[in-house]
Order: C-alpha cells, then sequence, then structure tokens
DNA sequence: GTTACTGCAAAGGCTTTGCAGTCTG
DNA sequence: CAGACTGCAAAGCCTTTGCAGTAAC
C-alpha cells in the first residue's frame, strides 16, 4: 500500500470517528491500523495479541470495545461464524467468504458474476438489505487432505 | 405434517443414526422431534427449554451434545451467526438466510435463481465445495421501524 | 455383557459490565 | 472543563470435560 494511500484510509476512518462522535485517540488508531492489514478475520484475541508487539500496555477490554464500536459505525464487520468466537472483517467491499466446517477457517474471495446476483423481490419488502454475500461451506484444501469430516452424505 | 411423512422422517433419522453408530435413546428421539418443528434457528439452551416441557429429566448437557453429534452426522445443520451463540438448523435442504444486524434473528427463505448461482472455478479448485447459500445482512422490519442502527452509509 | 449414553458437577473460555483515573476536543 | 475513553477487576454466559450410574444392542 502506498504511503499517500494509507494516509487517505486513515483520513477517511478519522472523519468517520467525527461524524459518528467518536474521539480520536492512539489506541483507536492503533487498532483500526493493525486490523486493516488483516487478511484474515480476526477475533479480538487476535487483534490484542498482534497490537501488544507495538503497544504493550494496552488492555483486551479497549481492544474489543473498539472492535464492536468500530463495527457499529460500519468502518469494519463482523462475519458469520460457526465457531462462538466472533470474528471480524476489515474489508467492507462486497465480498464472498469460503467457510472450512473442520479448521473454521474463513476464505474471501471476491466475483463479480456473485456480487451482482439479485435480491428476490420478496426479501426487498421484508427486509432492509445492506449488504449481501455467498457463503460456500466445505473443506479447505489442508483439511479435506487430512480426511475430512465424520459424515455421511 | 401428515402422520406417515411424519414416521418417514423418523425412519430416516434413525437409519442415519444406525449408519452412524449412534444408539436410539428416548432423549435423542424427542430432541430430533423437537427441531424438526423449530421454524427458527434455536441455540442448545432455546431446544432445552422447550423441551424441557416434555422430558423434564433431561439435562442441558444431554441436549447440547446431542445436538452437536446431529450435526456432526449432518441430520442437521450449525448455522453462521455473528453473536457468539450457536445455532442449529433442522433444514438440510439448501436455503438462504436473512439476518438482521439489529436483533440477530435469522430468517430463511427460498429462491430458486440463488441456489442455482454457479460456484466459480476457482473456488472449486482450491475448496471441497459441500454448500452455499447466499447471506444477506440489514434490518428486518421491526427493527428497521425501531429506528436501525447507528450507522453512516 | 459390552459399549455407549445420560445426568451431574466443575472447569474453561470468551464477553460484558462497573468504576476510578486520564485524556480528547 | 465536560464528556468520553482507557485499564483493571469482577461477574456473566455459554460451552466443554470428567465421571459414575444406566440403558441400548
Amino acid at each position: 500500500m502506498a504511503h499517500d494511500e494509507q494516509t487517505g484510509v486513515m483520513d477517511v476512518f478519522i472523519a468517520r470517528c467525527r461524524a459518528n462522535g467518536l474521539k480520536i485517540t492512539p489506541q483507536r488508531m492503533a487498532i483500526y491500523r493493525s486490523i486493516l492489514g488483516s487478511v484474515d478475520h480476526p477475533s479480538a484475541d487476535a487483534v490484542y495479541r498482534k497490537i501488544r508487539t507495538e503497544h504493550p500496555t494496552i488492555s483486551f477490554d479497549t481492544v474489543n470495545r473498539t472492535l464492536l464500536k468500530f463495527a457499529e459505525i460500519g468502518v469494519i464487520r463482523t462475519v458469520e461464524s460457526h465457531s462462538g468466537v466472533r470474528r471480524f472483517d476489515p474489508d467492507t467491499a462486497p465480498h464472498h467468504h469460503m467457510h472450512c466446517l473442520q479448521c473454521g477457517e474463513i476464505i474471501d474471495f471476491c466475483d463479480r458474476d456473485l456480487d451482482a446476483v439479485p435480491v428476490p423481490e420478496a426479501v426487498l419488502n421484508q427486509f432492509d438489505v445492506f449488504a449481501k454475500r455467498v457463503v460456500i461451506s466445505g473443506l479447505c484444501l489442508k483439511c479435506a487432505r487430512e480426511g475430512g469430516v465424520k459424515r455421511e452424505s
């Protein structure tokens, strides 16, 4: 990511916070910068452990509360998960998920055709649609090689 | 549901258990029958509370363990969730979800066109696909009426 | 009779809440 | 300076684990 692009992203972030009445603190800047660089879908704990290397005094609670706040104002998202642990997604652009039933990994992928699938009119009538995504469940290559899940087809 | 149809469903269920080496117990029968009648996506606790009215002596642990076992052998599914509480889905046929960001409700809907969306070849090459579903995020009518979420577009 | 399941209890993990001190605007 | 944020600690849920007794096959 080029330096001016990074600056631009942070400017948008700051404007977004201000627009929602959130104060700009060093912790929030660090947390946002950290999660922006994540390609996976980290849990609050994963973000905490990563950020701790640069900001040893930050607390887990601040990280967790901040991530929830960010999700609330829409600068990040929470992703659907089967594991019982909440995970966050810094990518708010439309994209889709492959979800491994064995290891729980969630892998992003993009596809213009899937982006374009129409929302049925019946849904539009009874729901205020913000976003849509295709979620594919199955096994990642690694887990498939290791023998798959215990399941009858 | 007609009586013979109900019987048929239970027969399939029993055969499925036997094929996976699971014993048929009154608890398992009751739990399966209970969740079959659910149109929502109950948590283990919800199933427990519902089943308790008919089987006051059943324990929460049995319900929870049984639901996990059922999901393992594929007679039910777990659904992706944002809330941190695991939820189960008795409907193993392909269908899609509307997910309310405010109240967390997950509403099923069916759509032939969405069932038919093709999985990209790039995904097929790096993933063993079991199922796919379209997940629509937004607000249900009730929550939309109550003012929606705090979020900047 | 053997193997697996149930129910109870305890432990474990993640998330949420309350509060005093501190910092942003 | 006022209101909001941070960090610490404790409490709250939900889920998982171990074990003895019991039931299915």
